[in-house]
DNA sequence: ATTATTTTTAATCATTTGATTAAAACATTT
DNA sequence: AAATGTTTTAATCAAATGATTAAAAATAAT
């Protein structure tokens, strides 16, 4: 427990950005969470908006940047690398419930942000993934087949406030969807690549 | 074009809230977009919570109430509603990109808005609802494969703004994926019901 | 036409909010 | 220990924001 007051700060904004968003989050919830005066933040980041591109890059990392070394590594084969990044996308988001969204969602509010839209180019235009996109073999477009694949692990995740909301599923009901579709998650891309798409 | 002022400013909030969220929401830019002066929003909907609560109510209403009549009609069979649904949301994501973010998000944030729960609950423990996913023949349970199908329609949608500013996909590609994926989703769902579960 | 009622406006209020400042406290160097 | 540099605090600012008010304008009722 001896982070420096930078870290506090940081910590802090990445966990009340996370949970709700920038336009809700005050300087003062960030102040407070991290245990410090409101001055700080200003001393040491400047700006609201500029803390906020920091953690909003971290994010960004953390929710694609996982997947880079398995993509990379030239002994797993594809359905290998499919099980692998399957595995660290069930951890990552059970431990972050609140990420996908966030993201997801503040990039939507600020598509012309300059900082983070050039970060997700660089992230989205490496040759890594494109090998990989091309080594599937599937009738629809690799990237399309992509969007399926991570919405099929994302989305339960995404739909999580308004499945419990609902009163449809409790907590427990909930957990074991998850478990389950993390079960079936390789049935389910293996069915990807077997859709036939008519020309 | 002969709207009253109440629809006027319920038509703004609709689009502004929709499209920046409850907290990055100004009354001031609902007025502007409405065309009239600020305080007749108060003066006809008391709050910007008020208001806010009202067109919730009606997102909600449109992004679930939708299916229910076909959900309800008893000619058609379970495959003859699953295309019917798919058809009807691809319809209403298209020309409203931005619904499905925007509600699952406001849930995330208010939870606990007893209004908006209620009329969650309500709408989810339908028992058409109950009736149409007990006749769905799957191993999974049947509110499970629910977020399945949901899911593929859906988010497509919710990952447009990441597809679109990572710059791997152009607005016409992007058409092209929402175009290939409604045509699919019959395979997926069958799919989806051929999924073997281990016990 | 006059009065009453409803709708609209401009001005203003009280809070909230992001940010700054000047001084204090603390740490480091000389 | 004195001087210098860094970090922290309390107080404050200016702008933004949701909301109200009192008067004006428009509409309806008598």
């Amino acid at each position: 427990m001896t982070d420096s007051t930078e870290d506090k700060i940081k910590e802090a904004a990445r966990k009340v950005f996370t949970q709700k968003g920038y336009a809700a989050t005050r300087t003062r919830d960030i102040a407070q969470e991290a245990g410090i005066n409101l001055a700080l933040l200003n001393y040491y980041f400047r700006s609201k908006e500029k803390l906020f591109e920091l953690v909003m890059k971290e994010r960004i990392d953390e929710l694609f940047g996982a997947v880079i070394p398995v993509l990379v590594n030239k002994n797993d084969n594809l359905s290998q690398k499919i099980e692998k990044i399957t595995e660290i996308y069930f951890n990552l988001l059970s431990q972050n419930p609140d990420l996908p969204m966030f993201v997801l969602n503040e990039i939507k509010n600020k598509p012309d942000n300059s900082h983070i839209s050039k970060y997700l180019k660089e992230l989205f235009n490496r040759a890594e993934l494109q090998e990989v996109l091309d080594s599937v073999p599937t009738q629809m477009q690799p990237f399309h087949f992509l969007v399926n694949f991570i919405g099929s692990i994302v989305f339960p995740f995404v739909a999580r406030p308004i499945l419990i909301t609902s009163g449809r599923v409790s907590s427990e009901e909930y957990l074991e969807i998850i478990k389950q579709q993390k079960a079936i998650i390789p049935q389910l891309v293996q069915n990807l690549m077997n859709i036939k798409i008519e020309k």
